[in-house]
DNA sequence: AACATTAATTGACAATGTCCACTAATTAAT
DNA sequence: ATTAATTAGTGGACATTGTCAATTAATGTT
């Protein structure tokens, strides 16, 4: 049961790998302009990042013929910017190390790498940059599957039009998830219309999570009165799961109250959300409440959780 | 002046780079599985789209060196492929087209790259292919400027997500290009929330634009009275400006108004956005009202504007 | 000990790409 | 009109890049 795909996608992702590929000429895979021509350059970056590999794990991480390997090995060597050295454990295998002549070669390289990159990214917006980087990740991430090494993600303050992305994935993740209906994108655009109205900075605050300049989580802290302080809209985008990020993202919001000078937090939520839940058993939060309320399409019961600040640190950050 | 740009941004694109090398090695610029080495196949590709190009442009359009081209030629040509035929206007030049043998040869390699990318696209969720689909039209478009070309973009109905998108992107533009402040992202919230809950799927509605999976646009329709309906939150995002989206989206709410029966639309904008002044105008609407007021952080000058459904037909299409 | 397997290399060769020189046709300059 | 300069395309020579099968030496298996 094949998914039916429609002509005109196809025909974009072909259009961007004969554009790609021939600007990629130009790129050339981000080792051009400097001294080495590309495949050598190529073994010189995984041997400056990998030392004492063997041929065989090179090869095969570098996607190149072994023999063909073995003789850009030896004009490496030959020139004395990689040494090999027989396996004491394994005599057929060579454990393979770049020189100090080889370690200042790729440096150059790396330089001249980084120089070049950042000569195409100068010229960018800020927004133009993110908009580049994001569309790469995107690109790995869904071809790349679990391949593609996991950035760390940074938090920031919200900005114009941070609230509008919570409103939408919020929208279309619960939506998705659980089924609900529109009613609750309509809510969290009302709690966010709300918060931006009433912002009191010293005792409010809002966090989204970015990696490579997309934004991928959410957490909102406002206040209920002069000693409680409400946790709200957390999120964490499905891509970025497992990372640690809801957890960090409650951690931050509680550190924020303590240091405002709130006794209690709050937070309201339904269950079924197993992650969520997790997330807030961990940090401390007790369920104080729970009442059946028929919203978004569904028959739910809204649960409210509970952490006294005072009591206990609950960060385990020293 | 150059901007300071944070080093794990160009290591980002090293990352990319170097993988989609690697990966393109195997997609070979959408070309492989055909029965053509890539170099031929990007000459088959190139002269079906385009006939009777001479050598010259030929290797300039596809970034190869003459000599070179001109082997690949005389090899395609003793294949039967390609007919070589002395410009009569100029005896230098030779027109370069495929003999029928060649097209038959490209329509089995276009199929089988159709296949190739049609294979990597299926065991896609949709989602996961929007999501491949704009990051690949992001880069496209921020690398390679105006050299790609513009797809053209559809219209559809909101779904979840999309009143969330239009908060965010009506917060961050006019942030940026009119200095508004959050209160304008709160405004269109409550707008957006209202509308979702009010929703009366057959006197209003909402239109989304997307491009290659990406939204770049929206307008919506709201009831103001029996006969009075409301044109609100029509966006255009900057890189889709200049594709006529904007008149597009407002034919379609005058095309939606009359359909349902209203007789008269209004709407609400400021004075100083000229591009969507222009637009109005362009559709007939006519200024009926303004008034002060300070919004946004700003002294703005309101606008009413208003069009009469019933009187003449503004909708250029037969 | 005989045999199979593995890591690395070598030989042979094909594909790909680059540089320079050359021819023929055309255009520009005198 | 003749000469000089330019342009389109080609061929020679060569370097780079990559592929495949065979070989060597070390290790593992029976």
């Amino acid at each position: 049961m094949t998914r039916p795909i429609a002509p005109d996608r196809i025909e974009a992702v072909r259009r961007f790998n004969r554009w790609y590929t021939q600007r990629a000429g130009a790129l050339r895979g981000d080792l051009l302009a400097t001294p080495f021509p590309l495949p050598q350059a190529r073994v010189l970056f995984e041997l400056a990042h990998r030392d004492g590999v063997t041929a065989a794990d090179l090869a095969a991480s570098l996607a190149v013929d072994p023999s063909y390997l073995s003789r850009l090995l030896s004009g490496l060597e030959s020139e004395g910017l990689v040494l090999r050295a027989r396996d004491k454990a394994d005599g057929r295998r060579h454990s393979l190390a770049l020189t100090a002549a080889g370690k200042r070669a790729f440096a150059d390289l790396d330089r001249r790498s980084r120089d070049e990159v950042r000569g195409i990214l100068e010229p960018l917006t800020p927004e133009r940059e993110n908009r580049l980087l994001g569309g790469m990740h995107a690109i790995e991430q869904v071809l790349g599957g679990a391949e593609s090494p996991a950035s760390p993600f940074t938090l920031r303050a919200h900005e114009p039009g941070d609230l509008g992305w919570v409103v939408s994935r919020h929208g279309a993740l619960y939506a998705r998830e659980y089924g609900w209906d529109a009613t609750f994108e309509a809510l969290v655009a009302e709690i966010g219309a709300k918060f931006l109205r009433e912002f009191d900075p010293g005792r409010e605050r809002a966090w989204i999570a970015e990696r490579d300049g997309e934004r991928v989580g959410s957490v909102f802290v406002v206040s209920q009165s002069a000693s409680v302080a409400m946790l709200r809209l957390l999120l964490v985008e499905p891509q970025a799961r497992g990372l640690g990020l809801g957890r960090r993202l409650v951690a931050e919001c509680m550190r924020f109250a303590r240091t405002v000078g709130y006794r209690e937090m709050v937070l309201w939520t339904n269950d079924g959300l197993h992650a969520a839940r997790h997330l807030y058993v961990e940090a401390g939060f007790t369920l104080v409440g729970e009442q059946r309320h028929t919203s978004f399409g569904h028959a739910l019961v809204g649960q409210t959780w509970s952490l006294d600040l005072g009591s206990q640190r609950n960060d385990p950050d020293p």
